[in-house]
RNA sequence: GGCCCCAUGGUCUAGAGGCCUAGGACACCACUCUUUCAAGGUGGGAACACGGGUUCGAAUCCCGUUGGGGCCA
């Protein structure tokens, strides 16, 4: 028994029939696993359309199979100039390497969907032909005042008029110029049923069904119809995709069956929130990989993190590499509740990752970061990156933390008086002037030696460290917090600057 | 409104009838380390939605209620 057996056909969420079984089984064994990742290019990849990537990727490979980028784009007026791109660029950052798609091909293009309507035309004509579809040539109008009728009788809309047209009348009217849609024909009766890994069983009355578009007039397919098509051209055996589309799906089976197509393993996926009522919104700009991405969040992170929304490995463990994804996921491990995005379990997990990154890494990303004032400054920048480095957990933070680097900003005396530092203004005059001799005669500023000579100070004058300590910082700084003590920040400016500044600081306490 | 689905701390989750006095993580609080802040260490509060069954035994299985989400409008 292959190991990706029991993940992909046993899991104890569900029950298998035991032909059901024996069909997964035979196509995990005979067919290569292929999986689509299919985003519409509408400006930003939200973070649940890039776990359900993410997901498809997983299962793809974990089992050897193809992992393919298909572009849905057939609602045109929600494209978004460089939408596309986007999408490449955040597929190659996480590093979601896509084996087809438009950019990098395939044998079963084209991969955007609007190069390939005249695939959907022909299909189209085939499933009228097979009775599972029909030509509608009803006005808004019209189709409003049945769909209304329906309501009122509390039944599904299916457009009883041209359910009923004959082949001939059709032709007629398409001869006249007429303009129509292609409509689903829906079942009157009966049920249908398919099994999804994650939600089980899943059964709908056909008469609960709407006759849903399939084709509109412009020529365009809907959702309802070029998936099914492409999935199935594509030869995509594992269907991943939110569970919005979980009812609907009984009509893509439909579709399917009408065909007489195999039907392909279904696995929809928990949608994530942004609260316990509100969608992650697109809108709002907070949830697409893009805005974190920008903010400062390693890729790696962000997919860490997105992995575990909707999935558990089983275990306590929660740091994964994209390989150890591959080895780890299984359909056992998702659930079926949806998850709320959590901001700031994302920031910790970023900041560890940070935290784990070599120094000479963190540096390079850093250093971008850095305000110009501080690149230009002469401080030794690598020593900065040290100071920061455990104390950064959004790289986008750094300018505020080294804002005193590169000038002294001005700052209340009253910083100097701080309970917990056991400091007023007269120590930390007191402590500042004697830090200003004892420095000024230190032969070498290295941090240990200035550490060592403020902590001699401190017991001279019968004084807590602390209480020499904190004020040579504040004076260094004019910051009641910063990366780094007195002695790092003395390291880091040098006799000239540290002198310079605990003038200033006995200058505003001697006031 | 109809249909489909879901339900463990504030959040992500572990849990496959006895291993559960319900485990881990984030967040929060306290203490500790300490030249501030972080990081680290230690500890703490905090959950099986409710009601019925089934069973010797239920977070776990079944039914209902409530709550939430989705789809179709």
């Amino acid at each position: 028994m292959p190991a990706d057996w029991s993940a992909a056909g046993g899991g104890r969420r569900r029950r298998l029939g035991i032909m059901e079984e024996v069909c997964t089984r035979w196509r995990m064994t005979m067919a290569a696993v292929r999986t689509r990742y299919a985003p519409s290019p509408t400006g930003y990849m939200h973070l649940g359309n890039l776990r359900t990537g993410l997901y498809a990727y997983l299962t793809a490979k974990g089992r050897g199979g193809q992992f393919i980028l298909r572009i849905e784009d057939t609602d045109q007026e929600r494209r978004r100039e460089g939408a596309v791109q986007a999408i490449y660029d955040t597929l190659a950052r996480v590093g979601l390497q896509h084996d087809e798609g438009p950019d990098v091909g395939g044998r079963y293009g084209p991969y955007v969907q609007s190069e390939r309507l005249d695939i959907y035309h022909r299909y189209a004509q085939e499933l009228i032909d097979r009775g599972g579809a029909y030509r509608c040539f009803c006005t808004t109008e019209e189709t409003e005042a049945q769909r209304a009728e329906a309501r009122s009788r509390k039944k599904p809309f299916k457009d009883e008029r041209c359910r009923a047209l004959s082949a001939q009348e059709v032709a007629a009217r398409i001869a006249a110029g007429q303009s129509s849609v292609v409509r689903q024909r829906t079942p009157l009766t009966g049920t249908t049923s398919y099994e999804d890994v994650v939600f089980g069983d899943i059964s709908i009355e056909n008469a609960e069904l709407d006759d849903s578009v399939l084709l509109k007039s412009d020529g365009f397919p809907t959702y309802n119809f070029a998936n099914v098509v492409d999935d199935h051209l594509m030869q995509i055996t594992h269907v991943m995709r939110g569970a919005e589309y979980l009812s609907s799906t009984t009509k893509y089976i439909l579709i399917y069956q009408a065909f007489g197509w195999d039907i392909p393993v279904h696995v929809h996926l928990p949608v994530i929130n942004k609260t316990a009522t509100e969608k992650l919104s697109k809108r709002h700009g907070d949830a697409s990989f893009e805005d974190y991405y920008q903010k400062g969040y390693l890729p790696q992170a962000i997919l860490n993190y997105v992995a575990l929304l909707g999935w558990a490995p089983g275990t306590d463990e929660e740091f994964f590499t994209l390989e150890e994804l591959v080895q780890r996921f299984s359909f056992e491990g998702l659930s079926k509740s949806p998850s709320i995005f959590d901001p700031a379990k994302l920031r910790w997990m970023n900041g560890e990752y940070i935290r784990k990154l070599p120094l000479e890494e963190f540096h390079r990303l850093a250093v971008p970061w850095y305000p110009d004032a501080v690149r230009a400054s002469g401080v030794d920048l690598l020593a900065v990156s040290r100071l920061l480095h455990n104390r950064t957990a959004v790289l986008s933070e750094i300018p505020e933390q080294i804002d005193f680097v590169a000038a002294l900003p001005d700052y209340d005396p009253a910083l100097y008086t701080h309970k917990k530092m056991k400091t007023d203004a007269e120590i930390a005059l007191r402590s500042l002037q004697a830090a200003r001799k004892a420095l000024g005669t230190l032969d070498a500023f290295a941090q240990e030696g200035v550490h060592a000579a403020l902590e001699g100070l401190a017991a001279e004058l019968g004084l807590k460290n602390g209480q020499v300590m904190y004020p040579v910082r504040v004076a260094l700084s004019g910051k009641e917090f910063t990366p780094g003590g007195a002695s790092e920040l003395s390291e880091l400016f040098g006799r000239d600057e540290v002198l310079h500044r605990i003038g200033v600081g006995i200058e505003k306490l001697s006031r």
